[in-house]
DNA sequence: CGTATTAATGAGAAGGATTATCAATTGCAA
DNA sequence: TTGCAATTGATAATCCTTCTCATTAATACG
C-alpha cells in the first residue's frame, strides 16, 4: 500500500513537518541503553521517559515526571509513565524514594551515587544529598549484630537550618 | 421523664446487662488521663481507643486499631479511629510510622521508648525495635555540620536473616 | 440535678495516588 | 512486510484517608 512511499528521503515527500511529528521523539540516553540490555522493549515513550530521567538530578514524582515528559513527546499519557517508572524500579533501573506527602519520588539507580541518603529542610522542602562512610559501617554492624544482612536502609532527615548558619 | 430512675441503683434497676451494654466501656488508661491533661474532651471512644493502644506493644495500623477497639466496645466507627489517631498525633500522644505497604502505623510517644529505630525482617514483616546512642550521635552531628539542627529522623532498615545466625 | 452549648460521632461520599482493564496500536523477530 | 505479543491511552477500580452533615454526647453552668 505505502510500500514504494518508504523508498524514498522522508525529509523529501511531504516536508519535514509531517514526519517530524509522527516519528521524531528525543534521542537515546544512558537508561535508554540500559532498558536495551535488560531486553526490554524500547518504545517512544520508554525512550522519551528514559531521556527524561537521564536530563534529571533531582527527585522527581511521577506527576512532574509527566509534564517533563510531554514537554519532549505530547503523545504520552501518565498511566505509561506509572508503568515505566515501576518497570524501571523492578529492573533496578530506578530507586524509589519516600520522602512523605503522599507521593513516590525516583531518581536513577547511579552506581556510584547509589548509596546515598536524604536530608529535608523542614521550611522549604528543598532535598540535599549526603553520603557518608561512617554511617554505612554503623548500619550494617548494627543489623549485622542482630543476626542479619542489611538488604536496605531507608533513611531521611528532617532538618530546620540553624538561626546563626550560613552556608 | 427517667428522672426517679436515675435515683435507683442502676446495677438493681433492669439488671447488669443492659446498663452494661449502654454505660460500661473500658477503664482509664495511662493514655487517657494524657487525654485529659491536654484538655481534650474524653469521649467514649477515645477511652477505647487510648485502652487499647496502652495495651498494646507493637506498631499497629488503623484497621488493627480498629479491631482491637471494636472487641472492647462495638460502638465505634473506622471514621473515629482514623480521627483520633490522627489527634493523638497532633497531640504528641502518638507517633506515625512508615514501614511501607502504603498504611500508617502507629506507637505510643513514650518518653523512654522515644528514640528509637526499627529492623524489618524481609521475609516476616516482623518489626524489631533497637536504639543506638552512637547512631543517635552521628545522625545529630552530621545533620548540624550541613548547618541544620536535627528534626525528625525517618530510618528503618530491612534485612534477611542470616543463613548461620540463630537469635 | 437539668439544660444549653459545642464538639464529637457514624455513615457514607469525596479525594488523591496508584493499579487494573481492555480495545487499539506498535515494536520487533522472522 | 507480516504477524504477534507487548505496550499504550483512556478511564474504571482500588486503597487509604479525609470530609460532610445530621445526630449524639460531653462538659460547663444554673
Ligand atoms: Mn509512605
Ligand atoms: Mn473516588
Ligand atoms: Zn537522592
Ligand atoms: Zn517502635
Amino acid at each position: 500500500m505505502a510500500a514504494h512511499i518508504s523508498l524514498l528521503d522522508p525529509g523529501r515527500l511531504f516536508g519535514l513537518r509531517y514526519i517530524a511529528m509522527k516519528d521524531v521523539t528525543c534521542p537515546d540516553s544512558p537508561l535508554a541503553d540500559l532498558c536495551r540490555q535488560r531486553g526490554l522493549k524500547l518504545t517512544g515513550q520508554r525512550r522519551t521517559i528514559a531521556f527524561v530521567l537521564s536530563d534529571s538530578d533531582d527527585h522527581p514524582d511521577v506527576e512532574e515526571l509527566y509534564r517533563r515528559a510531554v514537554a519532549v513527546d505530547p503523545r504520552i499519557s501518565i498511566a505509561t509513565v506509572y508503568r515505566t517508572v515501576r518497570l524501571f524500579e523492578e529492573n533496578g533501573i530506578l530507586q524509589r524514594r519516600d520522602f512523605g506527602g503522599g507521593r513516590a519520588r525516583y531518581e536513577v539507580a547511579d552506581g556510584e551515587h547509589s548509596d546515598h541518603y536524604h536530608l529535608i529542610d523542614a521550611s522549604t522542602g528543598k532535598v540535599i544529598e549526603f553520603e557518608n562512610a561512617e554511617l554505612n559501617a554503623l548500619l550494617d554492624s548494627i543489623v549485622r549484630e542482630k543476626g542479619y544482612d542489611l538488604v536496605t536502609t531507608r533513611l531521611s532527615i528532617v532538618g530546620r537550618r540553624k538561626a546563626g548558619g550560613e552556608d
